[in-house]
DNA sequence: TCTTAACCGAGACGGTACGTCCGGTCTTTTT
DNA sequence: AAAAAGACCGGACGTACCGTCTCGGTTAAGA
């Protein structure tokens, strides 16, 4: 296991190289240079890019605390806008998109990073919906927190069409409207 | 650009191998050498393996017709239940499943990629359902085609839940209950 | 045979690539594109890059007038004098050099060209040397327009020490030493 | 930089290489497959094939003693008849001639290599002809070593003439009579 | 004058080699 | 003992030319 004052220089030096420099450059060898590190000390601890990747940015997660935190006003509604509004701020964050897109595309090629993605960043924020979705009276939380979610992603992943405030709040109408709730 | 008779050879070269090798594994080398074609002749045509797996979907798709067909029973659930059915068999489809994939990576890194993607695949297949929608009533199609349509491509990209028939009447119950039609 | 307008305009396009740009640089494809002629034209009438400049060189000889002039003002040692500088001077002038050294590299890895060269532009070369010395009393002209003639070539070819005029006149006066000739 | 077991085995691959093949021939890849070494490998130590050639040479020079030995028996035009056939038969050994045709041609348009072929092969030869020359009471024994040299390299550099035991003794004739020694 | 055959430009094509980059492994040296 | 430094093999990258090969268009004869 590599030491913490390693693995917080590689942290750190894949984070800046992956925001900075287009996704899908990242590369062993440029993260070693970065970090000031040997590869054979990267290849020690990390079997890929997206690995390291990864590694980093749920440690970022929990250095920040890292839990979902999901705004209960009372108005599931109004929550449910400000959850997508914050959600997609964070997806087109300049500093966090080629973070997110690395990771995606990475997923698609590698099944082992797909499931720990799933678990550790995907899973905790679905459950922080459905559980605002269960106190605001819907009946199939799961269901709709990923109804929620899904177009969201959807339009991000595939770059399809534009977020403005006008889709967030008929989107949340149509979402709650499948929730049965009135 | 090139001939005809070296496109054909090259769109079987890539998608023979797209399927058989791991995602990611495709090199231009690779295709060249399977093809019986010299590298130069590719990189003449194309820029990336992506966009000669593109290309070679897209010849595909048109000749076997190529347009998305939504089946019209006159029961907007059993046809949105077939769409789904249908859908998530192609995406689950061994000969299928690593093409997909592939481009799928190759769109995050790639947003020429990505506009051809939505335009020539992507924005058929929703119209062809919010087509469908909008004779079985729905006031919204485009919204609820999204709604109907994301879920899926969210479970399969992200991994996240298998597809199974309960799933499958559950979101097309939802995704009617949010179009507001009986 | 290829006509004389397209002869005229390949030689000067391999002048002028083979004076501004390095030795060796020359190419088929960079023939042809200057001198606005498709490649299959050049290979039709010439099988190299080494036999199209000499060709060139030839025909410029031949323009010229092209024979070798050797002064005869009646004394031996004054004329080999103005011989070697004015030899000097062609091997060392800027737009020559490079075409003489590439034509010597050729030299080396293709004989037919070596015979082409050493009849063409060496031996009567070295004919008009040897009848200027057989006019001056020398009994041995052929190896004495050798001995006069190798040294600046090996000076010039190995690049081994710089052409001044005391060299030059010490050199003559050892090669009439060596002719027997008081 | 390179590790002495991996300069041996290029050492051994270029010199066998450009024995068996056409001058010219010699690739950075040949060299590569033939050492059973990977191109960065030469890339990062030799920047040419010219360059492995001519280290080869120096390091077989080296491995061999090296030392231009010049015969002295007392007679000088015995000696230097000695040396001229020793010579010519160096430069036209079947498995040497190609390198040294390749190192020569390599020369005219490298600088560098010149100076250094100059250095260490080319100098320490003529020392040892114009060292024997002043011990034979040669009063002008470097330049004159040069006029024994040049005609034996200009016949063979332009495969002017053959070389026989006739031209070798009027050759050593005609030098020695330039020299001034009885 | 009208063929008709050679010449020509353009450039796609299968190749070989280029010189670079990176992936992983391994050795050497430093700390 | 762990780490940096970096040499090493393998292999893909994207480019430059190689020499061959159709294609049409254009000249320049001979019929």
């Amino acid at each position: 296991m590599a030491r913490q004052r390693t693995r917080s220089k590689v942290h750190e030096a894949v984070l800046s190289l992956a925001c900075e420099s287009r996704v899908g450059t990242l590369t062993m060898e440029g993260v070693a240079a970065r970090a000031g590190v040997s590869k054979q000390t990267l290849y020690r601890t990390w079997p890929s890019t997206g690995a390291i990747l990864f590694d980093a940015l749920l440690a970022r997660s929990a250095d920040e605390g890292g839990d979902v935190v999901v705004p209960d006003s009372g108005n599931l509604a109004t929550d449910l806008e400000g959850l997508a509004v914050a959600t997609i701020a964070e997806l087109t964050d300049p500093t966090q998109e080629p973070l997110l897109r690395a990771v995606t595309a990475e997923i698609q090629s590698n099944e082992g990073l797909a499931a720990q993605f799933r678990e550790m960043l995907l899973a905790p924020q679905l459950h922080g919906i459905s559980d605002r979705l269960r106190r605001g009276g819907v009946t199939d939380p799961d269901g709709i927190a990923e109804l929620f979610v899904a177009p969201i992603f959807h339009r991000w992943l595939l770059r399809s069409r534009p977020f403005d405030a006008a889709w967030v709040a008929t989107h949340v109408a149509r979402v709650l409207r499948a929730s049965s709730v009135s």
